[in-house]
RNA sequence: CGGGGCGUAGCGCAGCCUGGUAGCGCGCUUGCUUUGGGAGCAAGAUGUCGGAGGUUCGAAUCCUCUCGCCCCGACCA
C-alpha cells in the first residue's frame, strides 16, 4: 500500500518559505538562536560547514599573495569619524562599549563602573583599524603592495535578523589591501571578486552574476562596490560576496602615505572584500528542498552516512564490520584533496535514523542489510534525487566510483540551480509589465531576476524601491551596451541591468 | 520606533472567559521485542506557569507594571 507522501520539512518551501528556511536550519541541527536578541549559536554541524567554506578559501586567498593577520575586536570612536560616508553608513548600528569594570549596585546585581576616556566600537568592519597600522607600515612604494587578510566577527545591530543571513554578530573574513596605482587597486578589487566567483559557484554550487553596484548601493566610503549576486529559490537574490575599490578615500582619513618612485608622497589605493556565514544561508535556500537540507558535497563535514540494517541480532556484529571496513574503503579516497568523511550510524531509532540523515543534507546514504552481505551490494540513496529512490550496487563499484558520485552530486546541484536562474531571468521593457511582477511578488514567489534598462538616475532607482522594494542588484558586467529606455522614466539608456527582491 | 500576536516540561500546545493547588502530544530514561520508508509494548523522570507587585482563604487563571520573543511596517554591508 503506498503510504502518503510526506516531506521531512513542514511547512513546505511553498506554503511558508520562511518558516521552512528556519526548519531546514533546525532539522539539520546547524545553528540555533541563542539567548542573545540576534545573535545564533552555531551548533557543530554547522559549523563544519563554516570551517570546510574557512579552509578552502583560505588556499584561494593565498594563492594570490594575501596573507592572513589579526587586528582588534574595539575600534576607538575617533578612528570611525575619519572616513565621513563611512560613519554615516555605519553609525546606526555599532555597538558601543562605554565602560570597563562592573561593581555591585548594592541591590543584589551589578552596576557598569570605569568609564572609559574614549568609547569604543565594536568593529562592524575594520577599514579604519587596519588602514591605521597600515599608515605605519608603509612609507616606500617598496612597501606595496600590503596584501592582508582576517578571519574574526564583526557586529552591526540590524533591527531585524535571520538566522545566518543577518544576525547581530556574524563570522566573515575581510581583505584589506593597498596598492601604489590605482591600476593595481583596481585589479585586486576584480581578482578578489574572481575568487569569490569561482569558490561560491565551484563548492557552494550557486551560480552568481558578477556586476557592480550603483552608487546608492554602494560601501559606505566606497568608490566602487562590486559584487556576485545569487538568486534563491524564492527567486530573491542575495549578495554572497562583495569587493570594493576605495580609492584614497580610506588612505586619506588613515593618512597611508608613501614615497613614490619619483620620490614623490602619494596617498596609497586600497580595497577591502568580504564575505561571511551569509553564504550558507544562500547555500541552504539555493539546494534545500521539503526534506530538508542539501549539501554540496564540497563543503559537507560527511560525504557518506552508512546506516547498518540488523535483520535478526545475531547479524549485528558482521554487519557492523562490514560497515567499517566499508568506511575504511571509502576513506582513502580524495575527494579534491579532503579525504572522503564517512560517517556509520547504529543507533536504533527506527525509520526516523534515515530521515535525521536526509535532513541533515549527507549527500550519499548507504543502507547496509543482510542482503547486501550476501550479494557483495551498497543500498545507495543520494540526496540530490528523491528521498524514496534507492538503488542497489556493487559494493567494489561504489568505492571506486564514490568520487565521481559525489562530483557527480555536485555538478547536479550546479546545474539545477544554474537552470532555475535562467529560467527565471527575464528582460523587460514595459513598465506596467515590471510593476505588474513585482506587485504580486512575496512569499515563495518573488516574481524573477529582471534586466532591464535604467537611465542612471538616483530617483528612479529610488522610486522603484520605494514602489515595490525592489533594488537594483547590480550593473552585470557581462550585459551589453545597447540602446533602449529607462523602466522607471524613459530616458535613453545603454544598458541593462538586474533589479530584484533582495535579501 | 508605530500596528498586531505570543510567553505553561527539551520542543509544540491545551487549561485562563467562569479562581480551587499542573495537563496532552512529541522527545528523554530503563527494559524487552524490533529494524530494507518516519517502530511496538511496559515502566519512569522533567515545571520558580517570563518577572515584580496587587486583589483573594486560595492566582497559570482577575488587576497593574515590567521584561522578552515572533509577525507586519520603518531601517538594513
Amino acid at each position: 500500500m503506498a503510504k502518503k507522501v510526506k516531506s521531512a520539512i513542514t511547512p513546505t518551501r511553498e506554503q511558508d518559505y520562511p518558516a521552512w528556511y528556519q526548519e531546514v536550519i533546525k532539522a539539520a541541527d546547524m545553528a540555533e538562536n541563542s539567548p542573545v536578541r540576534g545573535c545564533m549559536v552555531i551548533k557543530p554541524w554547522g559549523y563544519a560547514i563554516w570551517e570546510n567554506i574557512m579552509h578552502e578559501m583560505d588556499v584561494m586567498f593565498k594563492e594570490t599573495g594575501v596573507k592572513n593577520a589579526y587586528f582588534p575586536l574595539f575600534i576607538p570612536l575617533s578612528y570611525l569619524e575619519k572616513e565621513a560616508e563611512h560613519v554615516e553608513g555605519f553609525a546606526k548600528e555599532c555597538a558601543v562599549v562605554t565602560h570597563h569594570r562592573l561593581e555591585p549596585d548594592g541591590e543584589g546585581g551589578l552596576r557598569p563602573a570605569g568609564k572609559l576616556a574614549e568609547p569604543l566600537i565594536v568593529r562592524p568592519t575594520s577599514e579604519t583599524i587596519i588602514g591605521e597600522s597600515m599608515a605605519r607600515w608603509i612609507s616606500s612604494y617598496r612597501d606595496l603592495p600590503i596584501l592582508l587578510n582576517q578571519w574574526a566577527n564583526v557586529v552591526r545591530w540590524e533591527m531585524r535578523t535571520r538566522m545566518f543571513l543577518r544576525t547581530s554578530e556574524f563570522l566573515w573574513q575581510e581583505g584589506h589591501t593597498a596598492h601604489a596605482t590605482e591600476e593595481d587597486a583596481r585589479e585586486r578589487t576584480l581578482l578578489m571578486l574572481d575568487v569569490y566567483t569561482k569558490f561560491v559557484e565551484d563548492y557552494l554550487a550557486m551560480p552568481v552574476i558578477r556586476g557592480k553596484k550603483t552608487p546608492s548601493e554602494r560601501f559606505p566610503g566606497a568608490e566602487d562596490t562590486t559584487c556576485i549576486e545569487a538568486m534563491m529559490q524564492d527567486k530573491r537574490a542575495l549578495q554572497a560576496g562583495t569587493s570594493h575599490f576605495l580609492g584614497q578615500n580610506f588612505a586619506k582619513g588613515s593618512d597611508i602615505k608613501f614615497q613614490n618612485e619619483e620620490g614623490k608622497e602619494a596617498y596609497a589605493w586600497t580595497t577591502s572584500w568580504g564575505s561571511s556565514t551569509r553564504m550558507i544561508g544562500g547555500m541552504i535556500m539555493v539546494h534545500s528542498d521539503d526534506d530538508g537540507l542539501v549539501l554540496p558535497p564540497r563543503v559537507a563535514p560527511a560525504h557518506v552516512v552508512i546506516l547498518p540494517i540488523f535483520k535478526k541480532n545475531e547479524d549485528r556484529r558482521t554487519i557492523m564490520e562490514s560497515a567499517q571496513s566499508l568506511k575504511d574503503a571509502l576513506e582513502e579516497k580524495q575527494f579534491h584533496g579532503r579525504k572522503v568523511v564517512v560517517e556509520i550510524d547504529d543507533r536504533d531509532t527506527g525509520g526516523a535514523r534515515g530521515w535525521d540523515w536526509v535532513k541533515k543534507g549527507v549527500p550519499v546514504r548507504i543502507e547496509l542489510g543482510p542482503r547486501d552481505l550476501e550479494q557483495n551490494s551498497v543500498f545507495m540513496a543520494r540526496r540530490d534525487t528523491p528521498s524514496h529512490q534507492k538503488n542497489s550496487m556493487d559494493r567494489d563499484d561504489f568505492i571506486h566510483q564514490i568520487t565521481d558520485i559525489l562530483d557527480n552530486i555536485q555538478d547536479t546541484l550546479f546545474n539545477r540551480a544554474q537552470a532555475r536562474r535562467k529560467e527565471n531571468t527575464i528582460e523587460m521593457d514595459d513598465k506596467k509589465a515590471f510593476y505588474k511582477l513585482f506587485k504580486k511578488a512575496g512569499g515563495y514567489d518573488n516574481g524573477a531576476f529582471v534586466m532591464a534598462h535604467w537611465c542612471g538616475a538616483d530617483a528612479c532607482e529610488e522610486t522603484i524601491k520605494k514602489d515595490l522594494s525592489v533594488t537594483i542588484r547590480c550593473i552585470p558586467f557581462d550585459s551589453p551596451t545597447e540602446e533602449g529606455r529607462c523602466i522607471c522614466c524613459d530616458h535613453p539608456s545603454s544598458r541593462r541591468v538586474l533589479f530584484a527582491k533582495a535579501y
